[in-house]
RNA sequence: UGGGGCGUCGUCAAGCGGUAAGACACAGGAUUUUGGUUCCUGCAUUCGGAGGUUCGAAUCCUCCCGCCCCAGCCA
């Protein structure tokens, strides 16, 4: 064996790190982090980030990578998130040890940190209004002007700073500023705020403070204090660079982690932006955050994706620097990989056609054996009850076959899958409405488990299940959130025009009896269907409710578009 | 029109001066008791464009074009 497991691609972070490992940049260390802002729920774009931040943990002899999160404003976070997150993560397959870190386990030293920058005469307190702020902060083309207040002496900017802490001061009335360069061309560095009044209670520290710092100013020094080695972000944070050198430059820390930045995840058919996710929570366009059409993790999971799966597309879109949209084709590829190796096989009927077989007598039922996965013979053998009346798909039977179409017709043989053969004798219309609603067929007992002695082929295979033994559950079928490929392309249309009407289409589902008792969450593949999960919120035992995580590759789908369209010619 | 980034197949993405990896998608074909899986085969004479350097350029230089980000007391 010259290859055993492959090596996650390289990316150009990974370079980084190998040289700075080379290099001995910081010691042979290696030291990331996942930082969200427990604002939200994860979503597949984070899997991106979590997966390369504790991926290169993983790689690395000492390496590791810290969970923290970012909670410097509590106006918007909430410890519902930080569960939710820490959950998410778990599930995704990575653990951070004992190192879960909070900003706000930090604000002690982070305030003592902006003291001493005033006491080196690198801040200040300004009390200019917002409306002001911005005045002064010029334009994109043009310099900005330096606040009024920006010549104060220590001892005013320490004796006020102090007091903006002890609650003296109402909201926005005063905020402690960099002192930098107002005519930068980084909009950033004219003096940006450091540190805000906000008489608001935070999830964590309660009313201990009045005063939090921004994510400017905690975050660099909070990947200081974590001894973070390298600190992987999104590109959007590219202009912030130049800051989080500049405060880790003026204050005495002994670690300055190197900010890198990589393009945030973009899938197509769906958005994954934390605002715009929140908007169809609140909006009622979806049931939740853990909705199954959510890319958010829990809404994956919920959906029927594995973690495996999810790694492993992280794995194959690469990490770069330039703005892409990932085709969510490889998501989907991804989950059947993986579930095609470990989800058991059943049958069910989504649109039920009656079948009766005439020469099969009345009260006789015979429990057939079958396969459990083709893929994995160590998956065993499950029974499965056949009798007179069963239910196919009503897509597996035509009255008049097109070309290429394989199935069930007049007069046509086919397998029962594990069953028998069967000949279709006899076509049952709805006479006022000309609708097929039974077919009469014929069975060769000799063809029983689904095969001839004779050695005769059948050309296709269908799925069935007994009509007095399938259990009516419920079947919910996801497709796509979104009609537009890039819903959010056009910056003056909303969205959420673009939500697909087609999203969730719910079917009774008539299933096979083995699985009267499946578990929550559990994921089976329904022959010739595709992956369902049983669902973990809705799904009770006597009314069981199952997710259609995708569908099966359906080469008849597609040959049947194709003719469509050569008939549009 | 300030600054910072980015442009390689339909979609991602390797490539780091020696003559365009791989994956998904797509198209054929083989095997198949899932029109599933698996397995073959095909799929960029060309790297945003134009010049230049070089024996040799996607890789180096120059100019041009296009896209993204920044003017929160958000992260």
């Amino acid at each position: 064996m010259t290859k055993t497991e492959s090596a996650p691609p390289t990316n150009f972070i990974r370079q980084i790190i190998a040289d700075d490992l080379k290099t001995n940049k910081h010691d042979g260390r290696v030291r990331t982090r996942f930082p969200p802002e427990p604002n939200g729920y994860l979503h597949i774009g984070h899997a991106k980030s979590i997966c390369l931040n504790f991926g290169i943990a993983e790689e690395n002899r000492d390496g590791l990578c810290n969970l923290r999160f970012d909670d410097t404003n509590p106006i918007k976070e909430d410890i519902e998130y930080v569960e939710s997150i820490q959950a998410d993560v778990k599930w995704l397959g990575f653990d951070w040890g004992d190192r879960l870190f909070y900003a706000s386990d930090y604000f002690e030293q982070l305030y003592q940190y902006a003291v001493q920058l005033i006491k080196d005469g690198k801040a200040f307190v300004c009390s200019l209004s917002p409306d002001e702020i911005r005045e002064y902060r010029g334009t994109l083309t043009e310099p900005g002007r330096e606040s009024p207040y920006r010549t104060r002496s220590v001892e005013e900017n320490l004796d006020l700073f102090e007091r903006m802490r002890a609650g003296e001061f109402d909201d926005g009335a005063h905020v402690l500023r960099a002192k930098i360069d107002m005519t930068s061309p980084n909009v950033l560095m004219r003096d940006p705020t450091l540190f805000r009044i906000k008489k608001v209670p935070h999830h964590r520290t309660g009313d201990q403070w009045c005063i939090y710092p921004m994510y400017d100013f905690a975050h660099c020094l909070s990947d200081s204090i974590e001894g973070i080695t390298h600190s992987i972000c999104t590109l959007e944070f590219e202009i912030n660079r130049q800051l989080y050198d500049w405060i880790l430059d003026e204050l005495p820390v002994d670690c300055h982690p190197q900010q890198i930045e990589f393009a945030r995840l973009n899938l197509s058919y769906t958005v994954l932006s934390k605002r715009k996710l929140v908007e169809l929570v609140n909006g009622g366009h979806v049931s939740g955050w853990n909705d199954p059409r959510m890319p958010t993790l829990s809404g994956l999971r919920r959906r029927g994706y594995t973690p495996e799966s999810i790694r492993n597309f992280c794995e194959r879109i690469g990490v770069a620097k330039r703005d892409s949209v990932v085709d969510i084709a490889l998501l989907e590829y991804s989950v059947r990989e993986d579930l095609n190796k470990r989800a058991p096989r059943v049958m069910g009927v989504l649109r039920p056609l009656r079948v009766v077989i005439e020469n099969y007598p009345e009260d006789q039922v015979e429990a057939l054996d079958a396969l459990n996965n083709p893929e994995d013979d160590s998956m065993g053998w499950r029974k499965v009850p056949f009798s007179r009346v069963l239910y196919i798909e009503q897509d597996d039977f035509r009255e008049d076959p097109p070309k290429k179409f394989f199935r069930l017709a007049p007069g046509r043989e086919v397998r029962l899958r594990y069953a028998y053969y069967v000949t279709c004798v006899k076509v049952v219309k709805d006479e006022a409405t000309g609708q097929v609603v039974e077919l009469r067929c014929t069975y060769d007992p000799n063809t029983r488990g689904g095969s001839s002695p004779d050695g005769r082929k059948v050309k296709a295979t269908l799925h069935w299940v007994s009509a007095a033994h399938s259990i009516t559950a419920e079947a919910r079928l996801y497709d796509h959130l979104f009609v537009k490929e890039n819903p959010d392309e056009e910056k003056d249309v909303d969205f959420k025009t673009y939500l697909s009407p087609n999203s969730l289409e719910t079917l009774p589902f008539l299933v096979e009896p083995s699985l009267a008792n499946a578990e929550p969450g559990s994921k089976y593949q329904f022959e010739r269907i595709g992956y369902f999960c049983v669902d973990t919120v809705d799904s009770s035992e006597d009314a069981l409710v199952f997710n259609r995580t995708v569908t099966l590759r359906d080469t008849w789908a597609r040959i049947q578009k194709a003719q469509q369209k050569k008939h549009q010619k």
